[in-house]
DNA sequence: CACGAGACCTGTTCGC
DNA sequence: TGCGAACAGGTCTCGT
């Protein structure tokens, strides 16, 4: 589910305190409940519910799609993956379904880490540095300008979509955000990358940016059963919309299969070729 | 280097 | 109604 968006507003939801619920620095852990082992990458439990006690919660931050709970030693990090979702609760309220981690503070409230499909991870880290080794450029970074997209476009001989997925080439977009971008420059997404000129690497630039905001703006996109309050899935212009009517020009949105992924775009606004 | 398939998981929706 | 197939916001590994 989560993607850049996402993201980063459950961690501005867990910096700032959100229906109520405090905001977590500050917030000094008490104990934890690890519900389903193979959710924490690293440590081993043992070595990880024992150098949890008494740690503070000093902020949070994002690298990519990871979620960044940086501690007065160290810092916890979480992938959500594909279903993951955090909430802040009193430790008195009942476990729920598919939760697998619980931080309990001494404040009596409580972190928790719930995960249905269970591809989600958590990490407890000295430096997360080397884990971030290898990420691409944070697309709100000063870096990430329509010159540098187009010049590292050209180093690449791949579609243009599976590439905007690959975290190692930009970091955080997704399946959402990837399809909303190509559709706002007008791209096919199985246009090659190093074909890409620089007029259409600016309209991608852009695309990226305004479709990240936007999802920023809208509190990120919830959908189904997964629900964290974003509204971003009202805006979909091709996401999840095949036979749907374009927004620009009114043609039925396909859907297509690329890198195992469903992939919408509009045959008339992002023309092959 | 690029790509496709399979794995990891559970739940919902679709088609017959 | 029942039941299997397809599909879902992500990423890793392996074989070609």
């Amino acid at each position: 589910m989560p993607e850049l968006p996402e993201v980063e507003t459950i961690a501005r939801y867990l910096r700032d305190g959100r229906d109520g619920a405090p905001p977590l620095p500050g917030q000094v852990i008490r104990t934890t409940h690890l519900l389903w082992p193979r959710t924490l990458a690293e440590p081993e439990p043992a070595a990880f519910a024992a150098a949890l006690p008494e740690r503070t919660v000093t902020g949070l931050g994002r690298r990519a799609k990871f979620l960044r709970i940086l501690l007065d030693q160290g810092e916890l990090v979480i992938h959500l993956r594909m279903s993951g979702d955090l909430r802040v609760e009193p430790d008195s309220a009942p476990v729920q379904t598919h939760d697998r981690l619980l931080l309990d503070f001494a404040s009596g409230w409580r972190l928790v880490f719930n995960d249905t499909r269970k591809f989600g991870r958590a990490w407890l880290l000295d430096d997360s540095a080397a884990l971030f080794a290898g990420l691409g450029l944070e697309p709100f970074s000063k870096e990430f300008t329509p010159d540098w997209l187009h010049a590292a476009l050209q180093t690449r001989r791949r579609q243009l979509k599976p590439l905007l997925l690959d975290q190692t080439f930009i970091a955080g977009l997704g399946n959402i955000y990837t399809d909303e971008a190509l559709h706002l420059a007008g791209l096919h997404p199985l246009r090659l990358a190093d074909q890409v000129t620089p007029a259409q690497a600016e309209r991608l630039w852009q695309g990226i940016c305004t479709a990240l905001q936007a999802g920023l703006d809208a509190h990120g996109a919830s959908i189904d059963w997964v629900y964290r309050g974003g509204s971003f899935q009202n805006e979909f212009r091709v996401y999840g919309r095949a036979g749907a009517a374009c927004p620009v020009c009114g043609a039925a949105v396909q859907r297509i299969v690329v890198g195992q992924r469903g992939t919408h775009f509009c045959p008339v606004c992002q023309p092959a070729g």
